[in-house]
DNA sequence: CTATAATTCAATCAATTGATTGAATAGTTG
DNA sequence: CAACTATTCAATCAATTGATTGAATTATAG
């Protein structure tokens, strides 16, 4: 009977080596930024170098330790490797590890702070006030993201607007519009860099700090209601 | 205005940073074990050591970084330091961590169901299954841990008998008890020993793979009827 | 077929992490 | 106070991981 305990011993080490699989691949900060990007949309190698700015090969390197682990896929376009989650479930993770750091980590509030107090005029939104918004006013929900990632899915009534679009965006805008940005999540701190430069033209803009990702887990794939003056009927995810 | 740019990326960079001081933790398999029972109760460094079978001062170590990245926290009581889990963020964070590698590596399945097949005759109830049949029958719903972890928190009805107490308390037990046994959660196999043991002496047993911080999330705290054979109030959480 | 592009693989070195041993520290008891 | 207990710290060595460079592989186009 001392067997089955020593096997149930066994079986408890080895669950655990497996556990930490996954756990290791935790372990890298640019490996977490690839996980977040590749949450966005699927993206070749290239051009996670490029938003990175690491060195290619060291992507590929990471993206291979992610394939091991189960993390990854990827399908094959020419000569070009597109990587994609494997599963949603690194989603919940990833949002999961971001919301203990953000509870745990004084120096992320710090380092936030930090950067919004640079940009002093800027207000953000939580998700429930940017709904209100959009359920009781006639806004403009700009998604920052490249378009490939807005095509891949966005909140509901946003409309497109990459980074390197907002100067000419903003030349075409009525004064009185009432904007909130937002961009991949509270890792990126675009939509605040938007929003004081909306500001300063003398726009009413706010940012949201959340994503499509924390949209979506938050309400739940519940309907919401399409922005007001959105342009062109956003496409559904 | 390029200022504000590479200020976004060096902020962005160290958002990273900081997500992976978190995520160095999950590297280890003996920082997960210890993370896990700390999630069934606060304990001694000695009594973490006793249960892993590691030695002292590895786990005393281990335990200073999770202190460093404040998933952890301590009280002294005279020469014992107690260590808890810092926050209920990090049960979460467990959890998503625990579903994501079970859906995504088959080892694991490959494992437990290894390891079930040893014990060929033990049936595994779901969470529901178990809800059910404490709403609809006479069911004994033993906890398999340590009393002191029972004693933090229990799913309600269930009744303590700590592993090592099991072949005692089937010598008092009448032979037509229907009985479903739990331990400390999916990465825990006692509850099919414990099911095989009780099935071997002629009783209707059961296990769960599921422990009461899977439970506590899946019925989200909802009331759960206590089970009508128990002895004595199980104290609630 | 050759040249090119995108990616992976292998080798190497640097950096970090894990485990162990023994010393140091803090608290308690007789 | 001395002796003991529980834990932490420091030093050391082994193991693992991260980054870089360059070679190898795969796919494509002319």
């Amino acid at each position: 009977m001392n067997d089955l305990f020593e096997s149930a011993n066994t079986i408890k080490d080895e669950l655990y080596r497996q556990l930490s699989r996954i756990g290791k691949c935790l372990s890298s900060d640019k490996r977490l930024e690839i996980l977040t990007l590749l949450s966005q949309g699927p993206k070749t190698v290239e051009k996670l170098a490029a938003i990175t700015g690491m060195h290619f090969a060291n992507v590929s390197r990471h993206l291979q330790i992610l394939l091991e682990a189960k993390l990854v896929t990827f399908t094959k376009n020419k000569t070009h490797a597109i990587y994609s989650l494997a599963d949603p479930a690194v989603v919940d993770l990833l949002t999961s590890l971001w919301r203990l750091s953000e509870k745990q980590l004084a120096d992320i509030a710090k380092l936030k702070d930090g950067f919004m107090n640079e940009l002093d005029d800027v207000q953000t939104l939580s998700m429930e006030e940017v709904y209100d918004k959009i359920n009781t006013q006639s806004i403009l929900l700009l998604d920052l993201r490249p378009k490939e990632e807005f095509e891949i899915g966005h909140i509901p009534g946003a409309i497109s607007v990459p980074m390197e679009e907002l100067d000419s965006f903003m030349r075409e805008l009525q004064k009185d519009a009432e904007i909130v940005a937002y961009c991949r999540g509270p890792l990126c701190v675009y939509s605040a860099i938007a929003a004081h430069k909306l500001k300063d033209e003398g726009f009413n803009a706010y940012r949201m700090d959340e994503g499509l990702n924390e949209w979506q887990q938050h309400f739940n794939n519940a309907k919401v209601p399409e922005a007001s003056s959105s342009d062109k009927p956003p496409r559904r995810q």
